[in-house]
DNA sequence: CAGCAGGGTTCTG
DNA sequence: CAGAACCCTGCT
């Protein structure tokens, strides 16, 4: 229902494709919101990433995104999606900002965008966040990519893709562990096996009720509550998740609840007040908890 | 079932 | 320069 067509431009102009009429759309604070891993900020102000196997940079020029190393197919098969470039985000935030602590929020965040992506990429990805700081968790998943990905070149650097379960199943935990990964080599191993042998199928997990999913991704080792909601809400797109972790517990305690609380009853009480708008809250308080960490760290002292 | 260990790195006191 | 903390989970 929050789907509308969205008037939109779009034209291929050598390696690039460039859409004109974007609105609601930052890339700092979309790449910046606790969702993704692989992209990095150039000196113009663009920024480059690895996703679904292919180096991409973007940039913003007031309506226009510029997409460069794409071509129309791509844009359409892949990033159309990827940047949920089909949502009307102006509406999402008028809703939530129904509600006057979420509104102070939003003003932090306003061009946040949930991004599609991929899967197998997802799960891994939040595995390593596990205890864990997200520049730590940057280096790991291309110190992976580094080792078991294939290399792409784009303007005479090379990257590289995320690896496959496959590429990780010929390997023991000790290889992977190289990574620096520590002790979720044995949960990336476990989640490579039963993937690989299709004891668990990534692409069809759409099919399933959200509840079922959760269920299905927590026979993972390695994966509990919080890794597998960041999956349904970051890739299989069910935005009535909201997963809970500590910068999200610290910032619903200091502006909602005034008191401590545990993750899951701070998650239910974001679900009921947040509905099906719950995944955009998650996403617009993650980033102003990042933003108000001082001040909120120095409440916690008190 | 509450409490705690767990890679490695960075930040803090 | 030790100790804490880190987008959590599994084990005891």
């Amino acid at each position: 229902m929050w789907v509308r067509k969205m008037k939109y431009s779009v034209e291929e102009k050598g390696t690039k494709v460039i859409v004109r009429g974007i609105e609601d759309f930052n890339l700092k604070e979309t790449f910046e919101c606790g969702q993704c891993f692989r992209w990095n900020e150039e000196e113009d102000g663009s920024y480059t990433g690895v996703a679904y196997d292919r180096v991409i940079n973007v940039k913003l020029e007031g309506d226009m995104l510029i997409i460069d190393n794409t071509d129309l197919n791509d844009f359409y098969d892949i990033w159309f999606d990827y940047f949920d470039l089909g949502r009307d985000y102006k509406q999402i935030k008028e809703s939530l900002s129904r509600d006057p602590i979420l509104k102070e929020a939003i003003q932090y965040g306003k061009g946040i965008r949930i991004l599609r992506q991929d899967t197998w990429e997802t799960l891994i990805s939040f595995i390593i966040s596990q205890n864990n700081r997200i520049p730590q968790i940057k280096k790991v998943i291309e110190n992976l990519a580094r080792s078991f990905g294939d290399p792409i070149e784009y303007k005479g650097k090379i990257y590289y893709t995320f690896p496959k379960a496959e590429d990780f199943v010929m390997f023991d935990v000790e290889t992977i562990a190289k990574s620096k990964c520590g002790f979720r080599a044995k949960y990336i191993m476990d989640a490579a096996s039963k993937v690989f042998s299709g004891e668990i199928n990534l692409l069809k997990l759409y099919e399933y009720k959200t509840g079922e999913i959760r269920d299905i991704l927590m026979n993972i080792n390695g994966v509990g509550p919080k890794v597998a909601d960041c999956v349904i809400l970051y890739s299989i797109g069910r935005y009535d998740t909201f997963p809970t972790d500590v910068w999200i517990k610290r910032i619903v305690e200091y502006l909602y609840l005034k008191r401590e609380g545990n993750p899951l009853e701070i998650q239910l009480f974001a679900i009921d007040k947040f509905g099906e708008l719950s995944g955009f809250a998650q996403q617009y308080l993650f980033y102003y908890s990042r933003e108000m960490r001082k001040k909120i760290f120095n409440e916690r002292k008190k």
